[in-house]
DNA sequence: TTTTTATGTTAATCTTTGGTTAATAAATTT
DNA sequence: AAATTTATTAACCAAAGATTAACATAAAAA
């Protein structure tokens, strides 16, 4: 149960950062966004064991970013919190995939009952490749876990590991930067010259396959990583 | 979600009779019982997909019952019906394995959120198939009781156990991966350079029996596992 | 502009994984 | 105990995958 990452996104900066020393001093990584924008952008980045959302924020509710977070990960667990007691709220966060609902202000052990009964709910699943796999590209379809790349009457396209990953890294930034620091230390666990030598040698390789979609291609951003992008 | 049966333990006959009639005009098949003797008497009778507790009850109270349940069943969902909000009862209810908390009075709606939500969770849990033996594989019939191949107008082709239990998992795996990882710990119960070795050695000879079927074979995914392709 | 740094690309090399056959060992049956 | 079946291990080769080197070009910094 140590060490699990946790995704908190709060617009109350105070609130936010006891809550987070509390889940810190009970030995979770926390990771605080002030609001749905930067949370998303944080969710992007890293890997984590479980989603603590407030609904209340500005610019982007916790259910916006629940779905926004529910199209790349169909697996996380996510708890909202709410002021409110509304019905509505609550049957939202149910229709989102909420795993749990906790209403402010709330009993902080209480709140650490749930994470721990989450965490070890998921833990305790056998189960199928819940996580996503399956991506639009274009006019490709990407199947990263049997790791072929489908273009319609077209014999499909045998992905190595490392392309396969890689693609499907880009395909998660769809239209925005993927970091080149994120792929080396996901995919290739290192970051140094030769592994930055190997990955662009390996985006060449994907250029290659995605020629056959003019629609689709990756860009670089000089000194910082790619994007692939899909003109509609 | 239709027809899923639900064990409902409520002292008070009217509240219990309400929420009964509730559920069953919601496609749940409802028992009740009307203590903590009774309810543990019928969930020991019959299969259910989730019991809702009561906790206050006279002579066995719901977590007393919630901890006998769980003795014999691992996986039922439990959730919990509250008068009381106490802290201290709702952190009891889930150290006993509680799935979920409601308080009462409480919204049907929101009890008819949860009750979905928990048991399409449990169903998208997977149970690796342990019953199944009977298999159609292309052309082939594949009975993994009595280790027989069977092709139309052929002579059966007995296998050996490991031939047969490899080919069966294979097949529970249809057009999907079936990780190497997955056949070397559940059938060969060790993972590694050797046990893998002998895996291939079995794969090269389910590929010699499956060559009378053209539109049946084994596909590698490098460093994956394997894939039975049926071509249809 | 010149210099430096980052990226694009191809090909050669190295490493890991898998396919296959055959030899041995172990277990089961006769 | 001999024969037979089944499982493991070895050996060798092929294929797939990953890295590195080499050289070119583009972008940013000096």
């Amino acid at each position: 149960m140590e060490g699990k990452k946790i995704l908190l996104v709060e617009d109350d900066p105070n609130f936010g950062a006891v809550l987070k020393d509390y889940l810190m001093i009970n030995d979770f990584d926390v990771t605080l966004a002030k609001n749905g924008m930067e949370g998303f952008e944080k969710f992007k980045k890293d890997t984590f064991d479980l989603c603590i959302l407030d609904v209340m924020m500005p610019y982007k509710d916790g259910y916006t970013l629940a779905r926004e977070i529910r199209e790349k990960n169909l697996e996380v667990p996510i708890i909202f919190l709410t002021a409110k007691t509304l019905k509505e709220d609550v049957l939202k966060g149910y229709k989102v995939g909420a795993d749990d609902y906790l209403n402010k202000p709330f009993d902080s052990e209480v709140l650490l009952m749930k994470i721990k009964a989450i965490i070890q709910r998921k833990a305790s699943e056998v189960r199928p490749d819940t996580t996503k796999f399956e991506f639009e590209i274009g006019k490709f379809h990407l199947n990263s876990k049997l790791r072929f790349l489908t273009l319609p009457g077209q014999e499909p396209i045998k992905l190595s590991p490392k392309e396969c990953e890689l693609l499907k890294m880009l395909a998660l930034h769809e239209n925005d930067l993927m970091p080149r620091e994120l792929a080396l230390t996901k995919i290739w666990r290192d970051d140094n010259y030769f592994t930055s030598r190997s990955m662009d040698v390996y985006i060449a390789k994907l250029r290659k396959f995605l020629k056959l979609d003019p629609n689709v291609e990756i860009l670089n951003i000089h000194g910082e990583g790619f994007r692939l992008v899909i003109k509609k």
